[in-house]
DNA sequence: GGGGGAAGGACCA
DNA sequence: TTCCTGGTCCTTCCCCC
């Protein structure tokens, strides 16, 4: 089998996947078996090489289908092949423009070269920028003992003992990459940046400009000495990626914008240089022979066979040397994430702490950007580097820290519930969104909250009359926050370095004259003028937590939650939250599917069910009655329920959390019900409200199919 | 069978 | 002792219409 070197299940033997990848310039004539063997010893028996060996074997496994199903294709099917990968691409040849100049713009070792510049000894000493754990670059020196980038620190000091490891300060590469993007702005100002170092330009306009220009406005001397740039230059991009790589360091290579020199170019260059194509689909052509472009074309029927049309189309526009030959940039952006790789964390309460973490910083990134999208991704690597995404999409766009985090939350609590009673031991985390919301959809999204907060201001009446009334109704609760999970995250808003996340719900300058602020969450008047304070204060009203005062999302949404019209005024704004005002509330539930039960565990005892289908909300002690629901992404859709897939049969269903058997074989109540207790749990134990003794709950974690969100009620 | 969501993986800098 | 981060795209599977 031409699988290459296959190790064993024992670990013995060759990794290939592991090997060093010297695909890089400044790595040619090393010695690779010494090389590799320093870093096989280094690796061997350490759980991140047992993971690489189970990818290696599906791998293997992937190719020995291919070769499979490549021995089962027919004479026929491959002339039929034949004719088809003949007819593209003589249509393709048709369409060959060779009348763009493309440019590709890489600069060398460019981490290792700005921290030269800055420590002019480095210059002839073997360095890396990194750490021990992971480097980001290597210089030549470097480079000769096979250390280069993706490599960890620890590995490349045993193949360097001299090597020298600079930490990473990514505020000096992007200034100097903001110095060289001047420079590519006057040869194309649609330049598109790949990253700090990285650039394709299209200078075809420029030329033609240039033409009749004096020689003094020809000549560029703004490069700075330290960093040497290597140029490619081909009629489209994927051939000018190529050919910067040719004259490394510090050169340049152009392909002349004919046919012939293209298919010439192509012919004997290694399938491993293209742009796209990386360890495991190399592998997996050179299991077919292939390890050229030349080889590539030849074999294209037969790719046609065993490869998905996109898979074999590429293949067919690198044989021909075809890419892309117009530079698009500002697409659109798919998706947005921040992940956070650490030792192992085993402890609930540090996993959803820093879930929350996670959520607040990826909610100021949607910020900056105005962006809200409507697919939450937790991703989890554990520590055996298994990889997992758990995904949950909501019926509409979301942004907030607070609503990322009532779905990556419960994300995370049934991945944590389907190894129980082990405990998940991570090694990383990271949070995810995409399905972004239309253009309309993206506008800044605090400004109906701030209208809300300054008619607050203006209401003196209101105001005054809820402080005088009950000026320390919320001391006791304040004081009562809860040591559990979510509350330790909570309690982060308290220092100062959280204080960036809660930007997010005002980022306006109060008005002159006034010396304390309403919050548009609990209507309290807030002693500060201080928007850092402010902030902070809103943070713990919404998270509802410190409040003692949560009902779950199930309950209301699958209740279809209304306020009758008596119930007075309210507020809808753009970022969900429902704000309403009035003396005492009828909230109808005019759905069915209310279990009294799940609303009487309400620690609200203002908060009580008044007729068959009436939430009351109301108070002995005052008769002004506040509600605020917190409708993450929006109002919540009066919608049916989206169908179970739970698979139930049977008149008598036993809910696998609570354990009772309930009245009804209504697949739909039935899972709405299981929903709620789930939900319940997670409050009590979230919230730090009541301990649930989990030994009772042999409910398997997976039942529950979505996340819970959170909607505060209290009053006043 | 097509569309779309979920999950996982390849690949890139 | 120690193997990153943030992004895109593709494939496969499954469910629903």
């Amino acid at each position: 089998m031409a699988t290459g070197g296959t190790s064993s299940s024992s670990g013995e033997g060759f990794l290939s996947r592991m090997a060093l990848n010297d695909n890089k310039a400044g790595m040619e004539g090393l010695n690779r078996d010494k090389i590799n063997k320093i870093i096989m010893e280094s690796s061997k028996g350490s759980r991140f090489y047992e993971n690489e060996l189970k990818k290696e074997q599906q791998v293997n496994q992937r190719i020995e289908r291919m070769m499979l199903q490549k021995a089962h294709i027919t004479e026929q099917q491959l002339s039929k092949a034949q004719a088809q990968v003949e007819k593209m691409t003589s249509d393709l040849e048709r369409g060959r423009d060779l009348s763009r100049v493309i440019v590709h713009v890489d600069m060398d070792a460019f981490y290792a070269a700005v921290e030269t510049r800055d420590c002019p000894d480095l210059m002839d000493k073997p360095m890396a920028v990194g750490s021990m754990s992971m480097l980001s670059t290597s210089n030549y020196h470097a480079r000769k003992f096979g250390v280069r980038a993706a490599m960890p620190g620890f590995i490349a000091k045993k193949l360097c003992p001299n090597l020298v490891i600079v930490p990473t300060n990514f505020d000096k590469y992007r200034a100097v990459s903001a110095e060289v993007r001047e420079v590519f702005a006057d040869y194309d100002p649609h330049f598109l940046p790949m990253s700090l170092d990285e650039a394709y330009l299209d200078i075809s306009d420029h030329l033609e400009q240039r033409r009749g220009w004096p020689e003094a406005l020809r000549t560029h001397l703004i490069l700075s000495m330290y960093v040497c740039v290597c140029v490619g230059i081909a009629p489209n991009m994927m051939l000018a990626k190529v050919c910067s790589d040719k004259n490394k360091p510090n050169g340049q290579y152009r392909l002349p914008s004919n046919r012939q020199a293209v298919i010439d170019f192509i012919q004997d260059l290694p399938v491993r240089k293209i742009s796209g194509i990386g360890k495991v689909t190399e592998k997996m052509l050179g299991a077919l022979g292939i390890t050229s472009c030349s080889h590539l074309g030849q074999e294209m029927a037969l790719l046609a066979l065993l490869f998905s049309e996109t898979s074999w189309h590429h293949f067919l526009h690198i044989s021909m040397g075809l890419g892309s030959t117009h530079i698009e940039r500002d697409g659109e952006r798919k998706s947005m994430s921040t992940e956070r790789t650490f030792g192992e964390m085993g402890a609930l309460e540090e996993q959803f702490s820093l879930c929350k973490e996670l959520c607040q910083d990826l909610a100021q990134d949607l910020q900056k950007e105005a962006l809200k999208g409507k697919t939450v991704t937790l991703k989890l690597k554990n520590v055996n580097f298994e990889v997992k995404t758990r995904a949950w999409t909501l019926p509409c766009a979301v942004a907030t820290t607070e609503e990322l985090f009532a779905v990556a939350k419960d994300l995370l609590k049934t991945e944590i519930d389907n190894v129980s009673p082990q405990p998940l031991r991570l090694r990383l985390m990271g949070v995810r969104v995409s399905s972004f919301a239309s253009a309309d959809d993206k506008k800044p999204l605090q400004k109906s909250i701030v209208g809300f907060l300054h008619k607050k201001q203006t209401d003196s009446s209101s105001t005054s009359q809820i402080s005088s009334h009950k000026p320390n109704t919320n001391t006791s609760a304040e004081t009562d926050i809860s040591m559990s999970a979510l509350t330790a995250s909570d309690k982060m808003t308290h220092e100062p370095s959280a204080h960036a996340s809660t930007s997010s719900y005002c980022s306006t300058e109060p008005e002159s004259g006034t010396d304390s602020l309403t919050c548009p969450v609990c209507f309290r008047e807030v002693n500060t003028t201080e928007l850092t304070v402010f902030n902070r204060h809103i943070d713990q009203c919404l998270s509802g937590v410190t409040m003692g005062k949560l009902l779950s999302r199930c309950v209301l949404d699958s209740v279809g939650l209304r306020l009758d019209s008596s119930a007075g005024d309210h507020t809808e704004s753009t970022t969900g939250l429902l704000l309403y005002e009035t003396s005492t509330a009828n909230i109808s539930l005019s759905t069915v599917g209310l279990n009294p039960v799940c609303l009487n565990t309400c620690p609200n005892g203002d908060v009580s069910i008044h007729r068959a289908n009436t939430l009351k909300v109301s108070s002995q002690s005052d008769p002004h009655v506040r509600v605020c629901l917190l409708s993450p992404g929006g109002p919540r859709p009066m919608t049916t329920p989206k169908p179970e897939s739970r698979d139930h049969r049977g008149p008598a269903l036993t809910c696998p959390v609570c354990q009772e058997t309930q009245d009804t074989n209504d697949l739909t109540l039935f899972n709405r019900h299981v929903d709620l207790c789930l939900n319940q749990e997670v409050l009590h134990e979230l919230g730090g409200l009541a301990s649930v003794d989990r030994t009772t709950h042999t409910a398997p974690p997976a039942a529950h199919k979505g996340p819970c969100f959170r909607y505060v009620l209290f009053t006043e």
